[in-house]
DNA sequence: TCAAAAGTGTTTCAGCTACACCCATGA
DNA sequence: TCATGGGTGTAGCTGAAACACTTTTGA
């Protein structure tokens, strides 16, 4: 075996790409960015940039959140680290996706040049494997609403119960029982009415209570359970 | 925003780690391997090495099953990247932690000088950040008991019942009920009785019959259920 | 015939599911 | 007073949990 100077393997280059998602207009909502560099320039693709390998990644993205939509004060973790060897012509980089959640509400500054939000579940076609990385941020979305208070990330401070409903019928492309869904989560302690009343402008039908989420009340980690599913 | 050189991104390094997992003893064991390099010569770690930048990570993984243990036939995945900067002296590297699962009847050839088996539960004080990859993929682990049929990937292709309570058990730290979990197992209808008795010196109680899972009929993934548990 | 572990059967009860029904509003 | 969506109550079914009981072996 021979060997090979250690610089040689000092060669490799980061990225990190966001995936944040919102909910707005009854639909689950995506942020996209058009390229403007080679290879992929006028595509689009997650928003996401290089990083110097000496860059902390979370740092990064917070600074990299600021640039974009104005804040990093909202729910984001690394989803994983991607890493096919193709992904970049100019030689191996290993991307870290994000997955970031944010009320809508909380988007009060105007979108930097070349974002758009996108219905997650029609967009398709994006540069490098980015198709592929959000497929992952959907999947992971999904696993945090039924283990995890993650709605509320994604919900204003105040909202309505079929808002919540709402968001798990899109993730899971299904009609839940209103009823019975109403008690599962009431029954969790979660959630605590506000007292308010939403009165909408073309609302039809009796106005629905405003919620709020009891942060507090929960308290760290999904305790698991044994239980099989198979 | 000044412009940095292109080149200047392309000099982060990659690792892989193995966090290999058998089942003998009845002890739920990890392969670890005594480090001969700085900056840890002489502690106990995780098996793992530098890769090159293009090099793909799966492949290098498989070549270097064969070096440590003769084989590369078994059930392995890449869990995730860790990525802290400060993991190694000479620059940022980061590591991708694999997590696999071998029958101890299938490690036939000898162990490689420096690797021996520990009890995964008793480990402790790795050398980098190999205890916190060590828990991730004992967390993992736990995951797919419940939602795939991860312990045959563990079972010699022959084995009892109460070996597969055995490794609920130890995995969850608790004691199930034997009739419940094996009529929950048998449910399933993922494993056949071939036939045989388990005739075994010393064996105390009423031989057990020996039992196989039908790959076959498991299908591709967990189906996902709507199923809260906050 | 006793101990020990494998293996079977049955009862009970919490909690999910389905669904009937009532409420508050705008048109 | 009707349509619409919010919201409540309840009956019934399912499946997990608890556990009593039988079987097969070695000593």
């Amino acid at each position: 075996m021979k060997t090979i100077p250690v610089d040689h393997f000092f060669r490799g280059a980061f990225s990190i790409d966001m995936v944040l998602i919102t909910f707005t207009g009854n639909e689950l909502k995506v942020l996209l960015q058009e390229k403007v560099d080679p290879p992929h320039e006028g595509e689009l693709g997650l928003p996401g940039k290089l990083i110097l390998p000496n860059e902390d990644t979370d740092r990064a993205m917070n600074n990299f959140m600021i640039d974009l939509i104005g804040t990093n004060e909202f729910y984001k973790k690394q989803l994983k680290a991607f890493s096919d060897v193709n992904r970049h012509p100019l030689g191996r980089v290993i991307s870290f996706a994000y997955y970031g959640l944010i009320p809508f509400e909380q988007l009060t500054e105007p979108l930097a040049e070349g974002l758009s939000w996108h219905n997650s579940y029609e967009v398709s076609g994006l540069c490098f494997d980015h198709d592929r990385i959000l497929k992952s941020v959907l999947k992971r979305f999904r696993k945090g609403l039924l283990r995890h208070p993650t709605v509320f990330e994604i919900l204003p401070k105040k909202f309505i119960l079929s808002d919540v409903k709402r968001i798990y019928d899109l993730a899971f492309d299904t009609e839940l029982d209103s009823p019975n869904f109403r008690k599962l989560i009431r029954k969790s302690d979660l959630i605590y009415p506000t007292g308010e009343i939403m009165y909408e402008k073309d609302f039809i039908g009796r106005p629905p209570k405003y919620y709020s989420f009891n942060r507090e009340r929960y308290l760290g980690e999904f305790k698991e359970r044994i239980h099989f599913y198979f």
